[in-house]
RNA sequence: GCGACGGUGGUGAAAUUGGUAAACACAGGGGACUUAAACUCCCCCGGCUAUAACAGGCCUUGCGGGUUCAAGUCCCGCCCGUCGCACCA
């Protein structure tokens, strides 16, 4: 055996024989357990990054370690691959999204076999295939033939310039992209689909899901939104264009005494038909069209507003209040129209002072050694729903939230002017994009101005491929030729919106259990064979859109008799993100030039901090710390060089030892190092052994005791790892038992029982590595006297008989500090241990003077002596 | 703004159910090997203090309080950082 590790030689003939003998392909087998591991796809952006690596060794460590437990594991891959960054490749490269988007899939895809990740390439499938969209649009017309499908203006940005939609990514500073042009809000007509139906259903199966993170069920729970509030009618004291009345929410009618004024959306029917004769407020509306249509934007903006000479009626009081148009009011939240209690909201607080509108506290804390409200501290009272009365409220007064929003919800409900309804923060899905490289929506626009679904037999509608991208208008409505859809009527047209990605990454996980069926969108035995997913990884980023559309669509399929669970899901892990250092050099004009971590050079201090860093061209740098490896800080490590030098199994151990998988990863080129020294530190080891000779067969019973000791450590090792990869999923603690391990085994001596327990410890370490560095172990499998291939070989199993101890080591505290430690026989009862710590010299020397009061004892780990 | 998560040595981290803080690594220091360097191997490595030495002592998990025999872990209040916010995937 040759006594030098040569990770390239044995990583290609560990790859070549997965290939030769199809080892990842799967099929069902009802007679055997099954088990689902799945990554979420990447997009086909141009090549693997280190978040991909990630994912991709996570899934596959579980799923390496599933098959040696037995069971049918099934581990696809695949590619979401529309989206926009196609496009934006197509136009700067001009050439056609797909021609870039198939390479790149073929590259990533040589990448991915040189990181040795078990795929079952079989079942590999792009949702830019027309055999995949296909049963997408036929399950878009299903839906709308149920009624869960439904068409509505709804607003986009609109480029002026580029005469183009833009999505919020594409919008900087409030301005187009390309064309620098000031964006503008634009409602057009767009494609939704019922989510809000599911709401419920949604929110209350999350209790089935016990495997997922907490703080992405939170999360899920509170984009939801479930509230109770109540839905009232304001009439205006003086109707406007037909306009007499509009609706409000509220989730705080117990402030309702308190409100001062209503406010409007700028797109609420309201508004525009006011402003057809109201110059100024036009303007206003206009102006607030450039505003962003991102929740974050709008949350922090100034808030503005325009009277609107408008009066409201009080629905209870019978009192008219001004109505305002403000840029606060979202249109397609809610009503599009707000009550305002500026006492009790902080965005009406903010809104009123900028206006002066007037202020009134209809709320007061029961607690009298509260502060009085005054504007100074109002903030403690705003969202206060709890230790509070009303006040101001004529009848209301001196009730608590509770009461008061029963009473005024009655009296709102006997005047006929409103109820307690149960609202979502939830909306409904848009899922039109103005885009081209997307699944077309298949739905024909009539002369007459209805729609109706496209029918099976002309499914799929086909995105053509072969276009050139020109940064304007998407190619497929800028082709008439296109949109004909004569075939059902003389001057039907197809739709030329696509759908939003997020669509076909709802049900991929589904359609891998069968990717080859051409009868039907799923087939039903294989997809109840193989679903649920029992483990899904991938970026805490998709933790509520992704994760929830998937549940969503899971729902829709099983009402649709196709699968017949009620989760997609059943335990979820979300990886952390990759960090990288980051270095830059200021530039004069303030800008920042961003130098790649490769390239830098460090400086340390002598305790080895890093205080300086620099560049071979460009000198002395700073240091941006660490950072998300981006583009835009150029910090990205590429993955395929670290896998060039130091090969597929260092990179795959390194990504799994330096962080556990949730938390963020830091890069560091030394670690890389160390892990490679690690592999090589245990290539050697084998090698000692395989070259030693024939070992002999273990004698448990003949033993010394350092023998023992490490007999006792291998077996304990394999228990801890058992944890660390089945149920804690902390691969990292993995690693460091088996690391700790072999440092162990390093130090037998080269006696015939030494060499066997040697034999027995390596064996264990190989097995319980090969998730994690699959290659290696590959090869010295045999070489250490395994049967078959370590891909098939079972989980190694504790030997209880070894774990067995004749003493162990408890500390001795003193009033909770540690004290002493003694070695005491395993057996020995509390009696005994609390003689024995009280013996001890040290601990006699604390308690010189004081008096015990009591002794607290914790078999086999601790005696706590309390005194004083 | 709203929501979620995080903060432990020079660094990444470990401490699983409240029970020895810093396992396992990285960086650094010292030594062996070498003509030399790399590789490899051995020793040291939170701070302060003490001792001829061996012991020993005090402090330390972002900050301030609390509960407990015992708190990195639980509770309350702050500070700081990261991520998500509906057309990026």
């Amino acid at each position: 055996m040759d006594p030098h590790y040569n990770p390239e030689a044995l990583e290609a003939s560990a790859q070549q024989h997965w290939q030769d003998n199809d080892s990842f392909a799967v099929d069902a087998d009802a007679s055997r357990e099954k088990f689902y591991c799945l990554a979420m796809f990447p997009y086909p952006s141009g090549k693997l990054h280190m978040g991909h690596v990630r994912n991709y060794t996570i899934t596959d460590v579980i799923a390496r370690y599933q098959r040696m437990l037995g069971r049918n594991v099934l581990h696809p891959m695949g590619w979401d691959a529309f989206g926009l960054p196609a496009e934006n490749a197509a136009i700067q490269n001009r050439t056609a999204p797909a021609k870039w988007t198939y390479s790149n899939i073929d590259y990533m895809k040589s990448q991915l076999k040189s990181l040795g990740f078990g795929f079952d390439w079989n079942r590999e499938l792009a949702t830019c295939q027309p055999n995949y969209y296909k049963w997408e649009q036929w399950f878009f017309t299903r839906l709308y033939e149920k009624g869960l499908v439904y068409k509505k203006m709804a607003t986009v940005n609109w480029d002026p310039v580029d005469q183009t939609v833009l999505a919020n990514e594409q919008v900087i500073d409030g301005r187009g992209w390309r064309s620098g042009a000031l964006v503008e809000r634009r409602e057009i007509p767009q494609w939704f689909i019922r989510i809000t139906d599911y709401a419920n259903e949604l929110l209350t199966s999350l209790d089935q899901l016990p495997d997922w993170p907490e703080q992405v069920r939170t999360m899920q729970k509170n984009w939801i939104g479930k509230s109770r509030g109540v839905e009232m009618t304001f009439d205006l004291a003086s109707p406007v264009n037909g306009h007499a009345a509009f609706d409000v929410y509220t989730t705080r009618p117990d402030t309702l005494m308190g409100v001062t004024y209503v406010s409007l959306a700028a797109e609420h029917p309201i508004s525009l038909a006011l402003a057809a004769g109201n110059p100024a407020l036009a303007a206003f509306i206009e102006e607030c069209k450039t505003n962003s249509v991102a929740e974050a934007d709008m949350a922090t903006m100034e808030k503005k507003g325009m009277d609107t000479g408008l009066r409201a009626v009080h629905p209870l009081t019978g009192e008219e209040v001004p109505v305002w148009v403000a840029n606060y009011v979202l249109m397609d939240y809610g009503s599009g129209a707000v009550m305002a209690v500026p006492a009790h909201d902080e965005r009406d607080f903010a809104f009123a002072n900028t206006y002066g509108l007037p202020i009134t506290q209809v709320i007061a804390s029961t607690d009298s050694q509260d502060a009085a409200f005054d504007s100074a501290n109002w903030q403690e009272w705003y969202a206060r729903k709890t230790d509070i009365q009303l006040v101001n409220s004529g009848e209301f007064d001196n009730l608590n939230f509770k009461k008061a929003f029963d009473a005024i919800a009655k009296a709102l409900h006997d005047k006929g002017k409103g109820s307690v309804k149960t609202n979502f923060r939830l909306r409904d899905w848009g899922v039109s994009r103005q885009r081209y490289w997307g699944a077309p929506i298949p739905m024909l626009n009539l002369p007459d101005g209805g729609e109706i679904p496209v029918p099976l037999d002309k499914l799929p509608v086909l995105l053509p491929e072969d276009v050139v991208m020109d940064g304007t208008s998407s190619p497929i409505k800028a082709d008439p030729e296109w949109r004909k859809a004569d075939w059902y009527a003389a001057g039907a047209e197809h739709e030329t919106d696509t759908f939003d990605t997020f669509m076909e990454s709802s049900w991929y996980y589904a359609r891998y259990t069968c990717p080859d069926f051409a009868e039907g969108m799923l087939d039903s035995d294989r997809a109840n064979y193989w679903l649920p997913v029992d483990q899904y990884v991938g970026g805490i980023e998709h933790a509520i859109l992704h994760l929830l559309y998937a549940r969503f669509f899971h729902k829709l399929m099983r009402d649709e008799g196709l699968v017949s669970s009620d989760e997609p899901f059943k335990r979820l892990l979300c990886q952390g993100m990759v960090l990288a250092d980051s270095f830059y050099k200021q530039n004069d004009d303030g800008s920042k030039s961003w130098f790649n971590p490769a390239d830098v050079q460090l400086e340390r201090d002598d305790k080895g901090k890093v205080v300086s860093a620099s560049h071979p061209e460009a000198g002395a740098l700073e240091m941006g710390g660490m950072t998300k490896m981006s583009k835009s800080k150029n910090n990205g490590i590429d993955p395929q060089t670290a896998v060039d030098q130091y090969g597929a199994d260092t990179v795959r151990l390194f990504t799994m030892f330096a962080a556990p998988p949730e938390q963020t990863l830091e890069w560091s080129d030394s670690g890389v190092e160390g892990a490679s020294r690690f592999l090589r530190r245990l290539w050697k080891l084998a090698a000692g052994l395989v070259e030693g000779g024939a070992v002999p067969a273990l004698a448990a019973d003949s033993l010394d005791s350092q023998q023992k000791d490490t007999r006792r450590k291998i077996h304990e090792t394999i228990a801890k790892v058992s944890d660390d990869y089945g149920r804690r999923q902390t691969f990292n603690t993995a690693i460091a038992a088996v690391m700790e391990l072999s440092n162990e085994l390093g130090r037998l001596d080269a006696s015939e029982q030494g060499r066997a327990v040697l034999a027995e410890g390596l064996r264990a370490v190989v097995l319980l590595l090969n998730p994690i560095v699959p290659h290696i172990c590959h090869a010295l499998w045999p070489l250490l006297g395994g049967a078959g291939e370590v891909l098939d070989a079972l989980w190694p199993q504790v030997d209880e008989s070894a774990l067995v101890r004749d003493s162990l080591e408890v500390v001795v505290q003193v009033n909770g500090k540690v004290r002493a430690k003694m070695d005491v026989p395993a057996d020995a009862d509390k009696a005994a241990l609390e003689a024995a710590a009280l013996a001890q010299d040290n601990v006699q020397r604390f308690l010189d003077g004081v008096t015990v009061r009591k002794v607290i004892v914790v078999p086999g780990k601790l005696v706590n002596i309390v005194a004083n």
